[in-house]
RNA sequence: GCGCCUGUAGCUCAGUCGGAUAGAGCGAUAGACUUCGAAUCUAAAGGUCGGGGGUUCGAUUCCCUCCAGGCGCGCCA
């Protein structure tokens, strides 16, 4: 709040300052990144500060230390400042008033406020995230993307944005007839040798999905009578026969099984997904030939595409016997196959039309998570959704977040993985070992643009080296305070009045308030930016700052004369708690009273 | 070869769409529990911000170039 208060301050006097020097251009023209503010990391600069004067001083051709002279006083007149200070070049350092730190520290205080400044303008979003093939169980790199776009939609719908959570499940396609026939190689495999020239015919030279998985699903389909009948079998087990006659039954039943065992994964993380959407659903064809979505849509853009070439949107033409689309017009470096010469259509033929499908739905932001080794579909997919956009003469905001990898560390070796070799560490070994919040956490603190190094022994660890445990300390610190105080007959209202803030004053104390209300403005970066791991950061610094706080001052006194202190202070440890419990719960992490 | 990401303290990383003396944790060093929880706190140490140019009153931040690492460049998904 205090920012936004600093800021309509500002507005206000330039707003004048303009119209008296005779200044014709209006703050948003002059600024148009607006007004700067900062917070100063050291004494001695205010409470907060601009850079104001110097961004003015070249429009105006006036000396920064000039317009910072002419604002100041008009500024320094606001009840919400005690002083506003002229420093160096020209920057206008702030100090709040008295009034202005305890009429914040209500405000977050307030059970009936949300700690989160709404923005302006709710959106329609669609955040899909995770997606994983249904090829094998989750592993640590779609944990991450789990837990970003898990504590994303949560920031989302924090700032005020109505927000869909979906997982897209691939489970169309030929790595879907691969796994089929790895379960199934795996199954006869159980029942009798298999010679590796018939494995390698079988496989048509391709490597199969390995792991335990694998095989104790084929163990399943053996233990369970009736999945396959007497002919599938027999036939499963000949390689004479058609695989057509048997291959389903393995790629369906080994689909189903991985699934559950994703969303298994999922519940357990604490993951929820508002929906899952399958890639069959495309390819489904009610009513004959061509009717299918993917192909629909693709014919659709085919109809627009003159009038798409008219106005520098993707066209579509045919060569070498295939359809394309002509991405390059919006920078992909090639134009790509929709349809391709035998007839068959591509995978970005599908992600159009369930691109398309998301904007029939009404969205009007598309957020996609991806893995970073997809980064070269971005161009393509934003051709295609642009195009769209066209078509549907409907604004679409499309953004993608690219989460980079994650290599794990154990005993300070790195664990290798490779996820067709069988050999790689899952998600799910991970939060048993680990557990959930630290799992969370580990995965949050560093931007997803960068790779980050997992060490699972430090994960484990309950010291500073994983701040998850440092930053639910303080807020069972702040609860086993508030027992304290209760068992000492403190009463703790639910409503705090100015005059219960009385006291507050001290340094110590208006910095932690200053900290706490940059809490709503870090949810709206992160709700802009998409850039989670600030959220990460401004807990471990605030619960830093109230272990700080709090071993240096006594919060509960017994003396009678130190009563006003004594409430003033539980009220700002309440205020703490607050934040601490809503930040953490943003990132999808308890915030336990005790530990 | 082209494109994207990354390069900041011994290690892992922050660094607010160009701002004041570049920050934090870990590790290593030295300390603090008779008082609200020591899963905490305190002190001091640690830097050519990969190298070199440029733009600017001001560059870790923007531009160019070079070096190093990762990833991607299918009528695969």
């Amino acid at each position: 709040m205090l920012e936004i208060w600093v800021r309509d301050a500002i507005s206000d006097v330039l707003r004048s300052y303009l119209k008296d020097i005779g200044q014709e251009n209006d703050i948003a023209t002059l600024l148009p990144k607006g007004i700067r503010l900062e917070f100063p990391k050291k004494e001695g600069f205010g409470e907060i500060s601009t850079p104001l004067a110097m961004h003015l001083s070249p429009l105006l051709k006036i000396s920064p230390r000039k317009i910072a002279e002419t604002l100041s006083p008009a500024l320094a007149s606001f009840p919400l400042f005690r002083s506003v200070d002229i420093a160096g070049p020209g920057y206008l350092n702030f100090t709040f008033s008295e009034e202005s730190i305890r009429e914040t520290l209500r405000k977050i205080l307030d059970p009936h406020s949300d700690l989160v400044v709404p923005e302006e303008g709710k959106r329609r979003i669609l955040l899909e995230f995770v997606s994983a093939n249904p090829t094998g169980p989750l592993h640590v790199g779609h944990g991450r993307g789990a837990a970003y776009g898990d504590a994303l939609s949560r920031v989302l719908k924090a700032a005020g944005h109505d927000v869909t959570t979906e997982y897209y499940i691939n489970d169309a396609g030929n790595q879907m007839e691969m796994l089929g026939r790895s379960t199934c190689l795996a199954w006869r495999k159980l029942q009798r040798t298999v010679s590796e020239s018939e494995e390698t015919d079988f496989l048509k030279g391709a490597t199969p999905y390995k792991g335990d998985y694998i095989r104790e699903i084929a163990q399943e389909m053996i233990d369970t009578p009736g999945l396959l009948s007497v002919e599938e079998a027999r036939a499963a087990l000949d390689p004479e026969a058609p695989e057509s006659s048997y291959l389903s039954r393995f790629t369906e039943f080994s689909q189903d099984r991985i699934m559950d065992g994703i969303r298994e994964d999922l519940r357990q993380f604490g993951v929820p997904f508002d929906v899952f959407f399958s890639e069959k659903v495309l390819h489904e064809k009610k009513e004959g030939e061509g009717s299918d979505a993917i192909s629909r849509w693709i014919g659709r853009i085919r109809e627009a595409s003159a009038d798409a070439r008219e106005h520098s949107v993707p066209d579509v033409y045919e060569s070498d016997g295939a359809l394309w689309l002509r991405t390059t017009v919006l920078g992909d470096d090639k134009d790509r196959v929709l349809l391709r010469s035998d007839g068959r259509l591509t995978y970005f033929a599908a992600d159009i039309a369930y691109h398309a499908l998301k904007m029939e739905r009404g969205f009007d932001v598309l957020i996609d998570v991806w893995g970073a080794d997809h980064h070269g579909y971005i161009p393509r997919m934003d051709a295609a959704v642009r195009t769209l956009s066209r078509l549907l003469d409907r604004p679409v905001e499309f953004r993608v977040a690219l989460i980079q990898l994650v290599s794990l560390v154990r005993d300070g070796r790195p664990v290798s993985m490779s996820t067709r070799g069988g050999e790689f560490v899952t998600l799910r070994e991970v939060l048993d070992e680990v557990g959930n919040d630290a799992t969370r956490f580990s995965y949050l603190t560093r931007s997803h643009e960068s790779s980050l190094e997992f060490d699972l022994n430090k994960a484990k660890e309950r010291s500073m080296d994983n701040p998850v445990y440092y930053v639910q300390y303080a807020h069972a610190r702040v609860k086993s305070l508030l027992r304290q105080a209760d068992a000492r007959g403190l009463p703790i209202p639910s409503v705090w009045t100015a005059a219960d803030l009385e006291s507050l004053g001290e340094p110590a104390e208006r910095d932690l308030v200053r900290f706490l209300d940059r809490f709503s403005m870090i949810v709206n970066d992160v709700s802009r930016s998409l850039e989670v791991h600030p959220l990460t950061e401004y807990l471990t610094d605030l619960a830093g700052r109230y272990h700080h706080f709090y071993f240096h001052h006594r919060i509960l006194s017994q003396e009678p004369q130190d009563r006003s202190l004594t409430f003033a202070r539980i009220a700002l440890s309440v205020a703490v708690g607050r934040v601490l419990e809503k930040g953490l719960g943003l990132l999808g992490i308890s915030a336990p009273d005790v530990m």
